[in-house]
This record gives structure tokens, C-alpha cells and sequence, in this order.
DNA sequence: TAGTGGTCTAGACCACCCT
DNA sequence: GGGTGGTCTAGACCACTAT
């Protein structure tokens, strides 16, 4: 069933990922793993190996550890966003959503003033721009808007955006590595109140984001509108008292 | 020098205390650490012990591993301040603006279905409410509504919650640990728009947060509605090679 | 080539939960 | 008491980086 796409390497990532797939497919929230034993004897390999794999679902908020009882699957309801850099579609689908989308415009276009400053780009350089509503489970949950600097990713068509820009960057050979974010408050105007299907001035959570590669080169900008309603962020933060 | 507080039991914990200072006393940005191995012989500890450890400080940002070159000391100024858990007084010193507040209620009540649930308090124990404007520069900033447990933390008073409330818990040995924060977009009502002088169904910036001691007790609970015109929220995120 | 972090094994003991 | 997750050991090989 889990056609292996060929990159996955190591043992706790076919752990992780088949553990995945049964969450997702045949357990209930508040079911149980199987236990770490178990899973050691069913995949033949150590048990520091299970708890890579399990230590990254829980990481990621799919599942919950109880010492003496055993490993549970989360209540959806409950799942953190966490700090982890993720494309929409890597996000919905850690919510248990199925991401979808909707092109609505893909040009080349020059590089305006602020997307030429924020991707560190001459004023005037090509830019690829695409507009795009972000559904999840099929309800319209954002609408987003992407510039591309052509030079350094290459050309892209509508079949490559219909899916996870990031898929499509790392096919590519461009490897997002981290990103800047600044969420802040708005309101929708009338276009996207229409693509959204809520009312004008319905209130939405902004998120601007630049993505950079380890080298520190801007690859990506981001201006996304989610639905309010739909959408929030989850973050656990903790004191540092040095 | 590590006087042992009594209460660290495991090796990865005193290793992870052990670096912590180090990192925060005598090592500089970019500097490498210790290697894995050389950790191993200088404390004693198996290697899977030191990559606990180390893997907890590169989890909060204080260290960064590059694989064939080593582990080195986080650049601080690449350190996120929003994953740091900070009192309204702390965030805006951060940015250079002056925290002030206004009292608008401070009373003793019953704990409601939800504040009890979230404090995990039985029904209709006793709670501070606490109602503040905070100001920044003099200026409308945020609506805060504070809910505290006082049989954990003892009683208030107005010249208590005239300023910092993590300072004043702090005084009475209560020290804020972690926080779990939901941030979403809404709207602020008329109440709400009288007191930060904007207009109602003004967008708002809203963060729900539960914070709990290193015991994992819950002692605040804290909505705030910030103005979305004066307030966002920076992060930088860091990809999960997937 | 030598050293580093990344992965992995096959054990072991402990603290805790459930019945 | 039996099963679970949490911690820990003492090795090993691999992929990568620096020189």
C-alpha cells in the first residue's frame, strides 16, 4: 500500500510515514499504537528506531504518550500547530485536512518595489506571480499569494502550482530552509470575501512569510488570507530565565 | 558549580543544564561546542545520552548542528523572540515601547465551565478576574482578561496587578514556566472598541493563552485582544527535512 | 584522511499504569 | 504482576565536512 517513492532512506522515515498512514486511515482518536515492542518484532528494527519515529508524530502532535499506558492517537481537535516551516498542503494534511487548490492567476511579471526589497532582487527583475485559493476538505480556507524570483528557480506552469509549491521548489533542486513570518489581524476586502465565501470585512488571519534557502537566498513570498473562523495558530512557548 | 537543585534525576537533564550555562556564559555566537564524543568521555554518558541533550537545545533554538562540521552556539539575534514566553510589560520592552496599564476590574469569582476546565479547577473554585487596558507609549494597545487560580497563588491586590503579573507571581514563588497560545483574527466589539479607540468590527489580533508551572499546573489563563493595527507577530521557522 | 553528526542495533533497568 | 513508555549503555556503520 505504501508505494515507497524511492527517497525514503531511513528506517525511522518508512516507520514514520506507514505510522502515519494507519493513523490517517483505520484508528480512531484515543486508540492505541501498538506498543514500541510490538512495533520492534512487526518492522524488524530497534526500538531507539521506533522511538524516532513515534517521538516525531508526537513532535508533530498526531499522537500522545502516556508513560505506562501506551501511545494514543490525538484528538484532531486538539493538534498544535508547530513551529515547523510547511507548505499549505503539509499543514492541512497535519490537521487531517485534504489540501486542494485553485489557480487563479499565474504571470510573469517585473518585481514591484516591496517584492524586489523583501526577495532581495533589482527593481524590474522577473517574477513569477501566482494567486492561488487554498482549500481544505473542499471549503475554501485561504487565499494566497506567491512571488517567485524566475532567476533563481527557473520557469514555472500550471500544472506545477497545482500542488505543494514546495514539492515543486525541491524538485527542482531548491530546498526551502527557513522562513520569516509575521501574522497580524485584517479584514477581507470584497474579492476575497467572494473567494472565501464569507461577508466583506469578515475578519481574517494574515500571514506574510519569506523563505529562504541554508544559504540565505529568498525564494519565496508569501501573502496568505485565511478564514478566521477556520484557521488559527497554536504555538507552545516557553520562559527562558538564564 | 552545577549545584544539583536536587531535583534533576537523569544524565541528558544535567548535561542539557550543564551546556546551557555554557553556552550562556563563556561560549560567543557561531562557536562550536563540545564534540558528541568528547561530550561522551568528559561526562561519563553514552553518546545516545549527549544527543538527547544536545538535540533538546537545537529543539529551542540555543544551538545549531551541521552534520560533518560540528555543533555550534545560536546567533541570539536570530532567535525568535514570539517563542519566548513574555508578559505583555516584557514584549514591549522588547520592542522599545513603554508598558503601562489601567485597571478596569479586579474581583474574586467563581470559575466558570470553561476557566475551570482549562485551569483544571473543580467548578466554581475561587478565581482573580482580572480586566486591564495596556498601554503602549501611552498608547490603546490591548484589552486583557486574566483569570487566577488563588489557591495556587495567593491573593491580589490593585497595586499588585498594576504592573507585571509574571513579576508578581514570581514574588510569590509561582514561576511561569511554559504557555500554550492560540492566536486567531476577530473582531472587537463595541466595549472593546471604546477602550482601544477604534471603530467596532475593527480587526484585532486575539491570543488565548494557558500558562503552567515546570509542574505542568495550570496558574494563568489570559485572553487578549490586541489591536491589529499595532501588534503582530514574528517567527522565523525552520524546515523538518521531510 | 580524520573528525563530525546521523542512523541503527541489541540489549538493560526503571517508573508508571492497569487489572 | 505484566505491560508500557522513559532512560541508558557500548558498540557499529554511514554521509558529510574540513584540511
Amino acid at each position: 500500500m505504501t508505494a515507497s517513492t524511492g527517497k525514503t532512506a531511513f528506517k525511522h522515515e518508512a516507520l514514520y510515514t506507514a505510522l502515519r498512514t494507519e493513523i490517517g486511515a483505520t484508528l480512531r482518536p484515543h486508540d492505541p499504537l501498538p506498543s514500541e515492542r510490538e512495533l520492534v518484532a512487526r518492522f524488524g528494527v530497534s526500538r531507539a528506531t521506533v522511538r524516532q519515529a513515534v517521538g516525531r508524530l508526537e513532535e508533530e502532535g498526531l499522537v500522545y504518550r502516556s508513560q505506562g499506558a501506551g501511545t494514543f492517537v490525538a484528538d484532531p481537535s486538539t493538534i498544535s500547530k508547530s513551529l515547523a516551516l510547511t507548505s499549505f498542503s503539509e499543514d492541512m494534511r497535519s490537521r487531517r485536512l485534504t489540501p486542494d487548490s485553485r489557480l487563479l492567476d499565474l504571470t510573469l511579471v517585473p518585481a514591484g518595489v516591496t517584492v524586489a526589497r523583501d526577495l532581495s532582487l533589482s527593481p524590474g527583475a522577473e517574477v513569477a506571480h501566482v494567486r492561488r485559493l487554498r482549500l481544505a476538505d473542499g471549503l475554501p480556507m485561504c487565499v494566497e499569494e506567491v512571488w517567485l524570483p524566475t532567476e533563481r528557480i527557473g520557469g514555472l506552469d500550471a500544472g506545477t502550482v497545482a500542488g505543494s509549491l514546495y514539492d515543486a521548489l525541491a524538485g527542482r533542486g531548491v530546498q526551502p530552509h527557513h522562513a520569516d513570518q509575521v501574522i497580524s489581524a485584517t479584514v477581507v476586502d470584497a474579492d476575497q470575501a467572494a473567494l472565501l465565501g464569507v461577508a466583506p470585512y469578515s475578519p481574517a488571519l494574515r500571514v506574510d512569510r519569506i523563505t529562504y534557502t541554508e544559504a540565505g537566498v529568498a525564494v519565496e513570498r508569501a501573502e496568505s488570507m485565511y478564514r478566521a473562523d477556520r484557521y488559527d495558530f497554536r504555538i507552545t512557548v516557553t520562559r527562558r530565565t538564564p
